[in-house]
DNA sequence: GTCTATAGATGGATAGAC
DNA sequence: GTCTATCCATCTATAGAC
């Protein structure tokens, strides 16, 4: 917002000089986030930030490399949060924490950004999505990232020493699948099928359900 | 294939005339499982099939036209097989089968046809990037056809006469999460992770793996 | 039914003025 | 840094010959 009060504020227009670059990440995440990546074009993120066209190219070099920006903010963003949790779990519980934190540690990060007030909950939705439709580089990073996931897959060996190894990867696979699931489509699907039933809104809820859900699997003889 | 002791059967082209449509509809259910809806052009279609660029418009009508064309016939089967074994398993046991078997219903025909040497391994990935990736008129159709799901719903609803609906909403909702997490990306990403440990192709060892999780969770307080 | 050629539309990127 | 105008590649769909 433009400070009414600044002594040579225009009506309107003419922001910071860094606002034009912040404005088409914004829309362009937003955008990407409800309709997909190779749905909106260049002109439809300029056209929505309310800039000019050619400030894509100028800020960000092309189109990929926009969207690579946002992908690499927003799972930066979202794996130093998992992280720092697993991190407490771990300090709480000497170093073996049980199933339940480990998993919650994986779950509540992403639940919380998806929450119907805040402003990541777009973010969520983009991230969700790149997973599936990103561009090759973003599909490589991901391929490569799996540092991230080590570290969860680590502490979940670590709890359950008696559990062959396969067994946790393919299991740690299984509650991926339940996150990656959480898209507004599913969703409205889920909100269809049960006539009403589900509450998209209280992730607090949901967050309980998943880890009842996730830790019962996990345990699973 | 041509049969070589037909009399008029030249020696490699000139198919019978209904192979052409069936060409088209094959390389476009692959290119797209592979790369994905968008980047696949009615120019790669026709170029991995053999035949006129033409053909696509005339078989069809138009690219979404094919594209949904396959999607309705897949999905099809894939319903059509998921909801024979519910009714088997429904004959078996009197109306009211184990949770097991309804998560059998639901997970044994997409892991049968994902078997390494199995056609179908290819319609498999196609329905699930439809999930995410699929035109307007696909995701209306997933939004409407909800009647199979329903089936499945009412007969965990029924063996859990004490959980809670929406538990048991939640719950479907968490373990189509599993299914559609399967895709051959992930698969490579775990295979990755796990320093090789996890095989995709032993699908009957994967049932198994998912059944454990799936009917511990289903069934966790 | 199959093919070539092309219309018609769209989108990414850039040149050059300001 | 921002804007307009435009280039150029690509794609879907179709017209019309055979």
């Amino acid at each position: 917002m433009t400070d009414p009060t600044a002594p040579e504020a225009p009506i309107d227009t003419e922001e910071d000089p860094a606002a034009t670059k912040a404005q088409v990440f914004c829309a362009a995440e937003r955008l990407f986030a409800l309709h997909g990546f190779q749905n909106v074009s260049v002109r439809d993120i300029t056209a929505e930030a309310g800039v000019n066209l050619a400030s894509v190219n100028y800020h960000f070099g092309s189109k990929d490399a926009l969207l690579f920006e946002i992908f690499r903010r927003r799972t930066g963003e979202l794996n130093r949060e998992r992280a720092r949790m697993l991190h407490e779990a771990n300090d709480r519980n000497g170093g073996k924490p049980p199933v339940r934190d480990i998993l919650e540690a994986l779950f509540a990060p992403p639940l919380r950004w998806a929450a119907p007030a805040n402003d990541r909950r777009i973010s969520v939705q983009f991230i969700i999505r790149a997973r599936s439709e990103g561009t090759a580089e973003m599909r490589e990073a991901l391929q490569n990232d799996v540092s991230h996931l080590a570290r969860f897959a680590e502490a979940l060996k670590a709890t359950l020493p008696d559990m062959p190894p396969e067994t946790v990867y393919w299991r740690l696979h299984f509650v991926l699948g339940m996150v990656h699931n959480n898209r507004f489509v599913e969703f409205d699907r889920l909100h269809h099928l049960s006539g009403g039933l589900t509450r998209e809104g209280d992730v607090a809820g949901l967050l309980t359900r998943m880890l009842d859900f996730a830790e019962a699997g996990f345990l699973a003889p």
